[in-house]
DNA sequence: AATGCGTTAGATAGATCAATCTATTATATT
DNA sequence: AATATAATAGATTGATCTATCTAACGCATT
């Protein structure tokens, strides 16, 4: 509902579509690098180069809006990469692995700042704002649904690709944090070959010719 | 070297070190709740039940340092629940199920708000404050460092041992990151089954002989 | 040209933050 | 008992935070 009234809206403005794009981006890059509680809304809209005034504007119930949309932002996004993710191999587990390694990449391009939007937002706020726990859970949901997806295509059953995805998302989040604490990419690269290895135990009992 | 002085200055002082040890405890449970950019210096004051001028003459470098010590503190208990949980089973896999659907148990009977102080901490702090970090790390290692020795003494490759244990905290860490967001503990049933598998099968090849 | 609306612009308020300061009370040692 | 030091107590400061407010600007359509 409001998606639709939101697609209308962008497709008759312009600029002020891209302030507000802009603001989202800029506290999902602040909320990654030093969580929700820590980025001040001068902070966001510095970043995003966009006036105050604009802030209010877009988001009239203030941080706790920015922060959903910013949720919501994220967690399209990497749907989307997880759903990339599993074209880059026909083995899944491989796949998955592959994503672990790639997180560790960006990780350590950014000297380990570059985590998740969600998980750090969660932490911090998810137990006292009800709406916006719901859009950090509803961002893992989209990708745990996209792993699922990817499992489903190599003809997983529903149960457990629903029960693999939820390990596979949980895992990817922890040694992202672990990471982060160590500033070191092993977490990702030990709990990425785990999380292969069960994968891939797991896709032997799948049915490929569905 | 600061240890000894510490242990030092409580055998001497009584009381203090009960006002010491009540904000550091006062602020590791904050900072589970809402993350450390979250928590307020005044409330954990309030939580601990202790005067406001106490804070800083334990604590004078402020908030950053109460955080280090709220870490260590934190480190050194929960690698303590670790050591024991593997006394639950002579099944190692077992014993690290356990935690998961313990640390499931905590959660539902806390609302999902007792969550871990150190991952809270790690995301909001630990790309701005080096010693923070150092800090978060240091107790993410001592647990890791617990597990080891839980593998070590069913005869586990040392190497094998690290590895395990770092996609074990992992997944863990991860798993009650979903599972607060989702107010489900799921995400740790289900992780918490997958990680069982995995150390089981690793610890099949171990040699119980030793 | 004039009107209306979305957007920009930033000053300002009011609350809260971490941190400092002085003074008082309690405790241990001499 | 006297002294020194640790601990308590809380007022206060200056910065920063979120949020509100008014005014101006840009750009359509009329």
């Amino acid at each position: 509902m409001e998606n639709d009234c939101e697609s209308l809206y962008r497709s008759r403005m312009g600029k002020s579509v891209d302030t507000r794009l802009r603001l989202i981006r800029a506290a999902e890059q602040l909320f990654r690098v030093q969580g929700f509680s820590g980025t001040g809304l001068k902070q966001v809209t510095a970043e995003a180069k966009a006036p105050w005034g604009s802030l209010y504007h877009f988001f009239p119930a203030g941080k706790a809006e920015l922060g959903v949309e910013a949720a919501r932002w994220a967690g399209a996004y990497y749907a989307e990469g997880w759903r990339r993710s599993f074209g880059w191999s026909d083995v899944p587990g491989e796949a998955v692995e592959q994503v672990f390694l790639m997180e560790a990449k960006i990780l350590e391009g950014s000297d380990y700042r570059n985590g998740c939007p969600i998980a750090s937002t969660t932490l911090d706020i998810a137990s006292l704002d009800e709406n916006l726990r719901l859009a950090c859970n509803e961002a893992f949901d989209l990708w745990r649904a996209a792993i699922v997806a990817g499992f489903d295509a190599h003809g997983a059953p529903g149960e457990e690709a629903e029960a693999l995805a939820a390990f596979v998302l949980s895992a990817m989040e922890g040694a992202i944090t672990v990471a982060r604490a160590a500033k070191s990419p092993e977490a990702l690269v030990h709990t990425g070959r785990y999380v292969r290895e069960a994968v891939d135990r797991a896709a032997q009992t799948w049915d490929e010719s569905r």
